[in-house]
DNA sequence: CACGTATATACTCCATAGAGTATATTATGA
DNA sequence: TCATAATATACTCTATGGAGTATATACGTG
């Protein structure tokens, strides 16, 4: 199993359910197991692929694995994604949102739009 | 071609080689083609499976296709990559970093590592 | 030490995504 | 209208990821 890239990683849809699931806290083989309603075998390869890719890491409880997240991949596509969230945020007002929703700093003059309306560069 | 989710559409690395490639501005398939060493029928298909899931439109410019980026899934992606953001902020202080990056307020007080260690729950 | 529990691995099968090649389509211009 | 450029599509081939099933391994307990 090559997979090299976080993004194929999160390309699987029972992995993003894995991993949501542990945002809250994290879990046992068993517990995923059953909350996801997936056979056994499934949730351990996957957490296979997802250890190995960094996403998760694993302790020994007696017989159990607990499983927890680790943030490196995470950044990583995150750092991919912000090249892009530059540009989103001249459609929509999104980042602006984002700001004043991460630290609400007082009074943030909203100048709105700055419409990034670029002219088409022919050839 | 299923190819429902974005993450499965940015899975593909030629695929986020054309994303970034439109970041900075709209291209031809032409463009695309010499810029990323690409045949012709690649760049293609892969932009129809981009614009089937949205990250892309194109308009024509006479015989030309141009290509632009959508904002839409890659807030999707965004979205998803939320509550991990959170998490991962408690680990390094990226988000600290990312916050004062973004908005630097004045004099932010760094208290060092505020590390998650929880007890773990047994069962 | 034998047994049940918890998890990992091995193996087969199948669907499908992507590459490569050839060809269709549409527009332009002589 | 014919030739050429620019792009899209059709088709085949192959690799590989994921499901399912069975089995191995490790641990704790009686």
């Amino acid at each position: 199993m090559r997979m090299e890239s976080a993004f194929e990683i999160i390309a699987e849809p029972n992995r993003r359910a894995i991993l949501s699931l542990l945002v809250s806290s994290q879990q046992s083989v068993g517990e995923i197991e059953r909350q996801l309603h997936m056979p056994q075998p499934t949730v351990s390869k996957h957490l296979r692929v997802l250890r190995d890719a960094g996403f998760v890491e694993s302790t020994v409880d007696a017989q159990r694995r607990i499983y927890r997240l680790k943030p490196q991949p995470f950044q990583d596509v995150d750092a991919w994604l912000a090249p892009f969230r530059r540009f989103w945020s001249a459609h929509v007002d999104a980042l602006e949102c984002h700001l004043d929703h991460m630290e609400r700093s007082r009074r943030t003059k909203r100048k709105t739009k700055e419409k990034t309306a670029r002219p088409k560069p022919r050839t």
